[in-house]
DNA sequence: CTGAAAGCGCTAACAG
DNA sequence: CTGTTAGCGCTTTCAG
């Protein structure tokens, strides 16, 4: 990599006049900025990052920090994020959480130490479930803005963006419900989380709003996410009686909707199903998997604006929660509503 | 964030003292050391990264550049790089190319100006289809060490990692042979790239070698993603009498195993299937796939561990490739070996 | 129009 | 044992 002394030695000229120059300062004569420019280019120059941020106080750096990239609603967050934040001009340093606490606050005070502007994140399992929040707000009292999306800490004072979890399983449930449904299995795999605990209540509301017509709700609690094939295969023989299930969240409305084809299940005339899955898994499906869809790459943009705002602020803001949309997609899973 | 000279004001002492009592230097007394560091802990001291990058012209930070991060192959390649890059005490500034030949030299630039030590990268599609290396070449010309894994560039002196596509693939149409299966066919959506390319050679090669038991193999080359579906089911429609498929994909294998049902395939005795998955896809089939498996994670780490020694080499080494294992794991889509 | 010098935060050679 | 100074690569104020 050359640098502005050595090309300044080129030139035969000074260190300052060739900056000038490359930033095209009026101070400078056309025809020296001509000259410096052709040089530059011929030596292919790139003005180094890390000198830059250490003159201007910022990387345009964001970090990430994502508790498991394995599923795919974060890889898709992670696009949207990669995404929107090279059109603004920003690179991303990303850290996995992995779901632990530990990881995280590792990530967040290796990354607090210049490294990046700010934080996009979702919380580790392990930090919601034992509720820390402190070193968020020691990054924060650092002047360094975060931005949360899907798994939020309702305490901490900072950017977030998420979708009406709660509505979202409400209309889920209902639509189940009008279809005609009675007994209506919950797979819920995502108890520990605030979005799990949103959507549960969602659900429950939407039954105790339809109580007139007595509906009921059958909760199915898995803990580890290798045991949804064996729970719900024995909660299929178990209720053998249920005609529709809503999974909240993203692959064990599959894995229902395959077990109960092999128990016979004749999908949807005698059960009904809506997941929270995302696109990919359609091919996987047959008939194909109604769902309650997030734009999760629309999450990960949405973050990084309001991340960006927040840098760009230079002042600690408030609280400002950003709701993105998501939609219903009854395909071939569910019933036409009567 | 408090600096050094912030310290040393506090403390009443020069700035090198406070920087070298943080290093433990045999040159401050014991006394102040302590003094020191009591305050540089009560401050939260934390040296600034950018400074200490620009002193030491390094970063320690690696530049990740995935074609398609929603494809989980590269997802859990990117988790095992992270993991040891952490293990290893390096950053990773990940891009995403999309499988861009413009974004992928983009990222390449982008970061080839002091911002990482070195890159970890698989090919783009159309960097591969149309046989670009010259942005490869520049980077190293700059003495910025490259590793590729997977999608690789033969023609690039650099590190790589992969596995033995060519064998992989023998081994699975092998396999099927040995079964008895006689119409064999080969789901390649993979056409424009190198692993593709070698994978059909495996397979062609195991028919080749099993020619005088008469063995057929069609080859199903599938454009889009999104056809694999279409595609397939057309296939099956058309090839009814195949009794075995080899997909040399992540995904087509579960899909071709769901279209086979559909049709009333009894599988494995009618038909027998192989993929090329990651045991996520696993809760989605039934019964469930037989694989060839990419250690995939550890083809992440052994990247990582490749690149910090081209790194710390400071010096271009050559060519130099790593092959991982794969392991065949035969489950309930193929019958036992006779 | 061009150049010298200071400074971003840090380390380290050298002086005292 | 502690302090001064130079320098990493860059921008920018101030002098000339």
């Amino acid at each position: 990599m050359i640098t502005l002394k050595e090309l300044a030695e080129q030139l035969n000229v000074s260190i300052s006049t060739v900056s000038k120059a490359l930033n095209d300062s009026s101070e400078i004569s056309e025809k020296t900025i001509q000259r410096v420019k052709e040089i530059a280019k011929i030596y292919n120059y790139k003005p180094n990052k890390v000198a830059l941020s250490l003159k201007n106080n910022q990387t345009k750096t964001i970090g990430v920090i994502i508790p498991n990239i394995l599923n795919h609603f974060f890889a898709k967050v992670l696009y949207g994020i990669e995404k929107e934040s090279a059109k603004k001009g920003y690179s991303i340093i990303t850290c996995l959480s992995n779901e632990s606490y530990n990881r995280e606050l590792h990530s967040l005070q290796l990354l607090a130490n210049g490294s990046v502007d700010g934080f996009i994140m979702s919380i580790a399992e392990e930090t919601q479930k034992e509720k820390k929040t402190a070193h968020f707000e020691n990054i924060l009292t650092q002047k360094i803005p975060i931005v949360m999306f899907d798994r939020v800490a309702d305490a901490v004072e900072c950017g977030k963006v998420v979708i009406d979890d709660f509505e979202a399983a409400y209309k889920a449930t209902k639509y189940l419900i009008n279809e005609g449904r009675k007994k209506i299995m919950l797979v819920n795999c995502l108890d520990e989380l605030s979005v799990g605990k949103l959507r549960v209540k969602g659900a429950l509301q939407a039954i105790s709003d339809a109580k007139a017509f007595s509906r009921e709700l059958i909760e199915l609690k898995i803990k580890a996410i290798n045991d949804i094939e064996k729970e719900v295969e024995t909660a299929i023989r178990k209720f053998k009686d249920i005609d529709a299930i809503v999974s909240i969240d993203n692959i064990s409305g599959v894995v229902a909707l395959n077990i109960a084809k092999k128990h016979q299940f004749s999908i949807p005339k005698d059960l009904s199903i809506i997941g929270f899955s995302d696109d990919n898994v359609l091919p996987f499906t047959s008939p194909k998997l109604s769902t309650i869809t997030q734009h999760s790459d629309d999450i990960g943009a949405k973050a990084v604006q309001l991340l960006i705002k927040r840098i760009e602020a230079k002042t600690h803001l408030n609280n400002e929660t950003l709701t993105v949309n998501y939609s219903v997609n009854l395909r071939g899973t569910t019933l036409p509503v009567k």
